[in-house]
DNA sequence: CTGGGGACGATC
DNA sequence: ATCGTCCCCAGC
């Protein structure tokens, strides 16, 4: 029996499988997907088995054992295999990461050396060196990383010992986290016997008495640390009595609980309101048919859509299928959770990046062992392990937090169409504010004549209560300067804060900048600050009084006079959340503000603590950068303020329209959802751009409209993918070299894959090589950064032609080499 | 003639 | 990625 491995080796020479011999011993435990550690290379390394064979591709005397197998149930199912290499084709990576991206990363283990004394060495105390009499106190084997930190010194001779064959050296893997085990008493098994026994137990040891009589009394087995709390004793009474037959302490497995302690409200469901019932009635439909289906959901913010969601997936356990729920990390709030365990209680399993790493691996193990029938989760969760799925939902799927950023650079929403199709399951991508792509595929409905493709429209134009959107104003900045103001609050937004602070209703600012100030100039010379490893300006930090640098994290003292020229006038431009915060309570003197940004939620549960706050109308105000836009619902906030509309506008990027689109209509939607109406003030200085103006409307159509037709003109997506090419490296001329000679190959294949196609432009079939260029930002953390840009459409193995082009430019790849990351842009593809 | 150091290639 | 091998040149 052969095994066909994945070697935990990621690079480009090793990303085939290897194969091994199973040892008899393994032959009924090693299947598809099991996690293995095989020698490999003179060392031992972790790997998945993705195949099982009769016969070898190479040499039958090449082959080794496979040297353990390190768990009980296989952490990958051969679906999840297929998916990996989907993934690591699409996305141009070793499929031993894409393998090691669905699986918590407290099973990525790492391999340890074990040093032993060979059998036939005989103790010879006199004679011995210390670290030789330490092996054997320890019963004759330790690890060396041990060894080495108690006897540094004795390096030379260990090495000596193990080429001598005095010593043996083995390795195994060894997993970063395990099961939680607690110690647990068991009441005793025959009651009336112990009854007799508690006669027996002598005066002076009244408190064994009192434990025996507790746990007689005790129906279920009680955690020791918990019985030692509650009769306030020792383990040795405890001990003692287990040691006279008449108690049991065992270990038992533990889950670690990140919601212990709370108890969920179970909820019913709720009546429908017409269009809700609509929408589910679709989407119950394809479950009941058991075909995989994509439904763009695209429901208006306070339309319902949890409740559509909740219901869905009833119906899909109903089915005994199981369901992923995706949500942004930002949104995977308690009171988010709390919808689905009030629902479906603990057959939920909730993953997220705030979870230790031992709580992650016990809310995925609750998945794979089918105690859970739900995962909600982040991005990462749509791997959840789970045999038969019926329903994917995407809430908020044009959120990019979607897209991993580090490889596997995938994208959630991507995966979980292909994922869909596997299991025959539905999907159902939510949002008021749909992505172009998504979109786009809703498009291609059969109605719209492409029959048989294209994602099912869901619209949900109404609110829950039939509450209004709420009014927008939009505040041109160049007018309130011309009138006069200076400040970054124009009058009807100092106004609209005035009010509510009088009423006492609460308000949210969004401002995407964090940071006091945005750069630092000097007025006499025209010098900035800039950060000496990045092609950035420096952001002055209020608090700490640090220049900081966003992309590397660099800092340094602000300077009282410019190290340039020597003049005193060098001032802060730009206005970023601290300065808001200042300036709030200049203006309002005793005004209750919360800052929530990067700078202020670092601290595990922090974001969830101000939220709290605020929902307790302990603060006037929450100010913030965009993770205040994000999902929150508070009663008393009638006004949203939108400080500067323009800040993402202009960032270097063809989605800049779209994101800001996005992001004003979602922060809009936060106000007056309840009894009290709600007001959102916008100020820019471009108030007819159209992205402002269509948000002003709630007008997600007039948006989409205009947007389609820029991204046509320029040909970018949706009417075309990408593929961006990113080359790094500390020296300027290796990475223009390296550059010129990545692009000239693609251009070489790409040609080559037009003469086979036709029509190259303009029809439906082309593709092109744009750059290299300088990246927008030209240098990170002290390497220089140029890019290529592949835009293709149709029918045209892009990524393999780029996964070509970068392995021949990599190939001199030490540690000289010019870094090369593949970037492929997100599409939703049916 | 030996021994360090960097390029090259294999790893089942 | 990491390790062993080969080959070259410097030093003895």
């Amino acid at each position: 029996m052969i095994a066909r491995v994945i070697v935990d080796v990621p690079s480009r020479q090793t990303d085939r499988p290897f194969d091994y011999e199973v040892p008899g011993e393994l032959a009924g435990w090693i299947e598809p997907g099991s996690r293995v550690g095989v020698p490999f290379g003179g060392r031992v390394v972790q790997g998945f088995v993705i195949a099982i064979a009769d016969n070898a591709d190479v040499d039958r005397s090449k082959l080794k054992p496979i040297a353990e197998l390190l768990d009980h149930l296989p952490p990958l199912s051969p679906d999840l295999i297929e998916l990996g290499h989907w993934i690591s084709e699409k996305y141009c990576c070793p499929l031993t990461v894409a393998l090691q991206a669905m699986i918590p990363s407290a099973l990525k283990g790492k391999a340890e050396s074990f040093v032993a004394i060979a059998q036939d060495q005989a103790s010879d105390a006199l004679f011995e060196p210390d670290w030789m009499m330490f092996i054997r106190q320890q019963g004759g084997e330790v690890k060396l990383a041990s060894l080495q930190a108690k006897y540094p010194d004795a390096a030379r001779d260990v090495k000596a010992a193990i080429t001598l064959g005095d010593l043996t050296e083995r390795a195994a893997i060894r997993d970063r986290l395990s099961v939680r085990k607690v110690l647990t008493v068991f009441p005793p098994a025959d009651r009336e016997s112990a009854e007799l026994a508690l006669t027996a137990i002598p005066a002076r040891a009244a408190k064994q008495r009192e434990v025996l009589r507790f746990m007689i009394g005790q129906e279920d087995p009680i955690q020791l640390q918990v019985l030692l709390e509650t009769l306030s004793t020792t383990s040795s009474t405890v001990r003692a009595l287990e040691e006279k037959g008449l108690l049991v302490i065992r270990e038992v497995e533990l889950d670690r609980d990140p919601y212990a302690g709370r108890a969920f409200r179970r909820t019913e469901p709720l009546p429908l309101m017409e269009g809700q019932q609509q929408v589910y009635d679709q989407i119950a439909d394809a479950l009941d048919a058991g075909e995989s289906q994509v439904f763009l959901l695209h429901g208006v913010t306070g339309s319902g859509k949890t409740e559509v969601y909740l219901q869905a997936i009833e119906h899909c356990l109903n089915l005994g299928r199981q369901a992923i729920v995706l949500v942004p990390e930002i949104s995977l709030t308690p009171q988010m959770v709390e919808r689905f365990k009030g629902r479906f209680g603990h057959e939920v399993a909730v993953l997220h990046s705030r979870l230790s790493g031992g709580e992650r691996y016990d809310e995925w193990r609750k998945i794979r062992e089918k105690r859970a029938k739900v995962a909600v989760g982040a991005r990462s969760a749509i791997f959840a392990p789970f045999e038969r799925l019926g329903l994917i939902i995407i809430d908020e799927e044009h959120e990019s937090s979607y897209k991993q950023e580090e490889s596997p650079k995938y994208h959630a929403r991507d995966v979980a169409v292909r994922r869909a199709k596997q299991h025959g399951a539905a999907v159902v991508l939510g949002s008021a504010t749909p992505s172009l792509e998504s979109y786009t595929a809703a498009a291609m409905t059969p109605a719209s004549g492409n029959p048989g493709r294209g994602a099912a429209l869901l619209p949900m134009p109404e609110r829950v209560g039939g509450k209004p959107m709420p009014p927008v104003t939009i505040v041109d900045m160049r007018e309130e300067l011309r009138g006069g103001n200076r400040a970054m609050f124009s009058r009807p937004l100092y106004e609209g804060l005035k009010k509510r602070l009088e009423r006492g209703e609460q308000s949210v600012l969004l401002l995407n900048r964090r940071g006091y100030s945005t750069f630092v100039m000097c007025r006499a010379c025209g010098y900035t600050a800039q950060c000496p490893h990045c092609d950035i300006a420096l952001t002055y930090h209020q608090k700490s009084r640090v220049l900081r640098c966003h992309y590397c994290g660099h800092a340094e003292g602000s300077p009282s006079a410019c190290p340039s020229c020597e003049s005193e006038h060098i001032r802060f431009f730009g206005t970023g959340t601290q300065r808001v915060e200042e300036e709030l309570a200049k203006l309002f003197p005793g005004i209750r503000v919360i800052r929530m940004d990067v700078d202020t939620t670092t601290e595990k549960g922090s974001h969830e603590k101000w939220l709290t706050m605020f929902g307790e109308r302990k603060a006037d105000v929450l100010l913030g950068t965009q993770m205040v836009a994000k999902g929150l619902d508070f009663p008393y906030v009638t006004l949203v303020g939108v400080i500067a509309a323009d800040t993402s506008l202009h960032l270097p990027d063809f989605r800049a329209a779209e994101k800001t689109f996005q992001l004003l209509t979602q922060v809009a939607g936060r106000a007056g959802r309840h009894q009290l109406p709600g007001e959102v003030i916008i100020q820019t200085y471009n108030p007819e751009h159209y992205a402002i103006t269509t948000a002003q409307h709630h007008d997600y159509d007039a948006f989409v409209k205009e947007e389609l037709g820029h991204r046509r003109q320029m040909a970018y997506p949706p009417y075309c993918r990408l593929i961006l090419i990113t080359l790094s490296h500390e020296q300027l001329p290796q990475v223009i070299n390296a550059g010129d000679k990545l692009a000239a190959l693609l251009r070489h294949s790409a040609d080559e894959a037009g003469m086979h196609g036709a029509g190259l432009h303009g029809g439906n079939r082309f593709i092109e090589v744009l750059g290299p260029v300088a990246s927008s930002i030209p240098r990170i953390k002290d390497r220089y950064r140029f890019q290529c840009m592949v835009k293709y459409r149709g029918n045209v193995d892009a990524v393999g032609i780029v996964r070509e082009a970068v392995a021949a430019v990599a190939r001199p790849q030490d540690k000289a080499g010019v870094q090369i990351s593949v970037d492929v842009d997100p599409q939703v593809i049916l």
